[in-house]
DNA sequence: TCAATTCCCATTGACGCCCATAATGTCCCA
DNA sequence: TGGGACATTATGGGCGTCAATGGGAATTGA
């Protein structure tokens, strides 16, 4: 499978260190991804993670905005202003910056999302929530009701 | 027959694994299924289980939704970051890992659940249970009245 | 020069591959 | 039609491999 799927939840060493899951890195390697670009999500408090691809998709899609709207006002600010590049280290651990505690909460633990062509980091407890609370709504919006 | 038909309960070893009915592993093998696509049923304490094709049904429903929108980005969530790929054992056993069993009660036996193009992992009592109601709904409903 | 980051190696535990055995069902033939 | 050989399934467990994790040493950079 070439897309991010599923989610696990790895520790942060003492030094700030987090395993990046190896089926995740698996789909890094096949698209010969090495810089990975990181910015936070709109909707959640999460901080989205992918390849250089992800930036440029942004960018497309605030350049179908009009510029001076507040939305691509916005957008900009987040993806350009707000984004990180990241490397992971040789053994495939990714460093818990202050940038991804503070967008998220992130403390002792890391939730990595996969969703289809990134993923996510994410609080542990934050994400069964909104996981739970995004099921019930799916389910009153009709998805699972065939 | 190519499609998921009656129901199964098989132990669990202390390894955690079980074995997928043989029934089952034939209509994966027909349609050449190797990679299992599980995700948290909607509405029943259930794990579904199916083929790629399950999860790109998925996919499609999001695809009609503004890429950028909450409700893309929360179907998102549910479908591509709740939902975990499996593979089975050499022998045609499933991992029944915590995910399984956190979203259906299941412990040391596992009830396997045909549902036509997909199958379904159930805590037997709860099964037995639900099926029983579900079999009242019917005869209330009409649906063998007539 | 000090602190933070990266490289490198070690440890542990989980998982997949392999083989063995028991239980069950099926088929063939007397 | 009964019985027995055979096949297949369900299950148990050994063992090697790899992922996740921890920590020392080297390197970078301010």
């Amino acid at each position: 499978m070439n897309r991010f799927l599923s989610n696990a939840t790895n520790k942060i060493d003492a030094k700030g260190r987090a395993s990046v899951p190896a089926s995740f890195r698996a789909v890094l390697a096949s698209s010969k991804t090495e810089e990975l670009y990181c910015f936070q999500d709109f909707v959640f408090p999460a901080v989205s993670v992918g390849g250089p691809d992800l930036l440029e998709r942004f960018e497309q899609q605030i350049a179908r905005l009009d510029p001076f709207s507040p939305e691509a006002n916005r957008m900009s600010l987040v993806i350009h202003g707000g984004g990180v590049f990241m490397k992971l280290d040789q053994e495939g651990r990714l460093m818990v910056t202050d940038f991804i505690r503070n967008h998220t909460g992130i403390t002792s633990e890391v939730t990595f999302v996969g969703r289809a062509d990134h993923f996510q980091l994410w609080q542990p407890q934050a994400y069964e929530d909104m996981q739970a609370a995004a099921r019930a709504e799916l389910r009153l919006g009709g998805l699972g009701s065939r």
